[in-house]
Order: C-alpha cells, then sequence, then structure tokens
DNA sequence: GCAAAAGGTTTGTCTTGACAAACCCCACAT
DNA sequence: ATGTGGGGTTTGTCAAGACAAACCTTTTGC
C-alpha cells in the first residue's frame, strides 16, 4: 500500500464503522445522520471513497472495516516515526520525555514491555 | 496555544528554515526556489502564514523559527498520543511492538531513558 | 535620474476535501 | 399501477491549501 492519508472526516467515520460493523449501509446512514450530522448520500460517498482506499467493503449492503483501529493506529505511528525521527523509537521517546513526567506505572509498564521485546 | 495543525508544504518550508536560520528572506526565497521549486511570492506568503501562526519571525528582513524542530515534534507526537492512544505511551509502544521487532541496540536506549526517568 | 535589486503584498487559479441536492434503479406492499 | 423503502450515484457548492502572476515601495548603484 502506498503512503496513508487519511483525514479528519474519513478518520471520525472509521471510529463510527468500528463500533458498529458489521453493518448495513442504511443502518450505518442513520447513525452517521445522528452522530455526525451527516446525510445519506455523504455517508455512501464516504463507503465508496474508502472502499477505493481498500480500508472497506460494502458487500450485500454489508460494511465491514479491512483495516482495524489497531493497525491503523500503528500504520500512523509509523508514519509520524519514520517522518519526524528518521524511524527511530528511542528518539521519539527521548523528545517525548523532555516534555513530560511519565508516571511510575507508566514507566512500570514500559519496563515490562521492553522485556518482553527481549525474548 | 490552539491545537496546531501543520501541512505538508508548511512543514518542508520549517525543515529548510531550521537548517538555513537566521538566514535573509530573499535568501530562503532562492533555497525554496531550489528546492521546492517556489517562486518568490509563494516563499514570502508562506513567510507571513508561519508568522500569524507565531511560528517564525520576520525581523529587519532576517527569517528565524520561533519554535525548534524538537518542539514541533513534541508536539506532533502528543498530539497523535492523545488522539489514538489516549495519552498512553505504553499504549503507543505496545502498539508499535505489535508490528516491528525493535534491534537489541534500540531495547538497550529505551532502558537507558527509562532507568533516567525514574530519577 | 533611472534601472535594478531588495523586500514585500494583493489577487487569482487550480486542486481537493467536506458535504449534500437531485436523481437513479429495484423490490416490495397495497 | 403506484408509492415507499432500500441502496446507491452523479453533480454541484463551498472552503481551504498550494502556488504564483502582477503589482507595489524603498533602497542602491551607476
Amino acid at each position: 500500500m502506498d503512503k496513508l492519508v487519511l483525514f479528519d472526516a474519513e478518520k471520525h467515520f472509521l471510529e463510527i464503522l468500528w463500533a458498529a460493523e458489521p453493518v448495513k449501509s442504511t443502518e450505518l446512514a442513520r447513525i452517521c445522520q445522528e452522530k455526525l450530522g451527516w446525510k445519506k448520500p455523504t455517508t455512501f460517498n464516504m463507503i465508496r471513497k474508502l472502499a477505493d482506499k481498500r480500508l472497506l467493503q460494502n458487500e450485500n449492503a454489508t460494511v465491514t472495516a479491512l483495516i482495524s483501529r489497531r493497525d491503523l493506529q500503528r500504520l500512523e505511528s509509523e508514519a509520524l516515526l519514520q517522518q519526524s525521527f528518521q524511524g527511530s523509537v528511542p528518539a521519539f521517546l527521548a523528545a517525548f520525555l523532555e516534555g513530560r513526567r511519565l508516571e511510575p506505572d507508566e514507566l512500570e509498564a514500559l519496563k515490562r514491555l521492553i522485556e518482553e521485546a527481549r525474548s
């Protein structure tokens, strides 16, 4: 896949889809009307756009995501790391720690993660 | 400061400014022409736009950044963390480790960072 | 004095994201 | 046959980003 660019409206839409999938397209349109104030064509246009980007599929009027929230989070994180930190997680963390103190439980959790990553 | 949104062109411009500052505005326009293919007004417009955002200043035709690369990196990182991981660094790292193995020296560097963050 | 350079601003064009009005087709119920 | 609902598409409008043509003013050099 090429460089993935997602805009705010697309992300909001995906959040709704993840919470509702698998979901009938008309039901999804109703939810978007309720939560985002969208009219029906807006939702169908978004469905078509994200299907073109292969992020979801709409088969037999049932919409399912082709990418999980987790995977999207990871892709976005990697993109940021690559763009701003040359892919270096330590560089990211160092920059981050400069502006903010982590809680002890956060540090413990980080330590555990690193131990697990070693094995 | 409000929620900071920077677009690609702005980021590219800032990279050039950071590499050259303090720099005469006309010299900056020359560099942008060379590296980005911009004409002079484009650069001056960008200078004015980013000055409005208080990201740089142009005094006596000398341009300097008001935000360092480091600080921008941190702001972007925090925005991503907040948007996708509810501000949790461990959650970020866990998601990240799911898709990629870190090198031993990276793990060491991370461990050191965490030890230092404890004191 | 005049032209060129320095240091800009104003206005315009094109592209694209965000959103929807108008419309389409099919199936089903009455 | 007609109306309604389901499931969409096409086309349009508006706003904003990206970029620059045309223009402006001041200073400097000849």
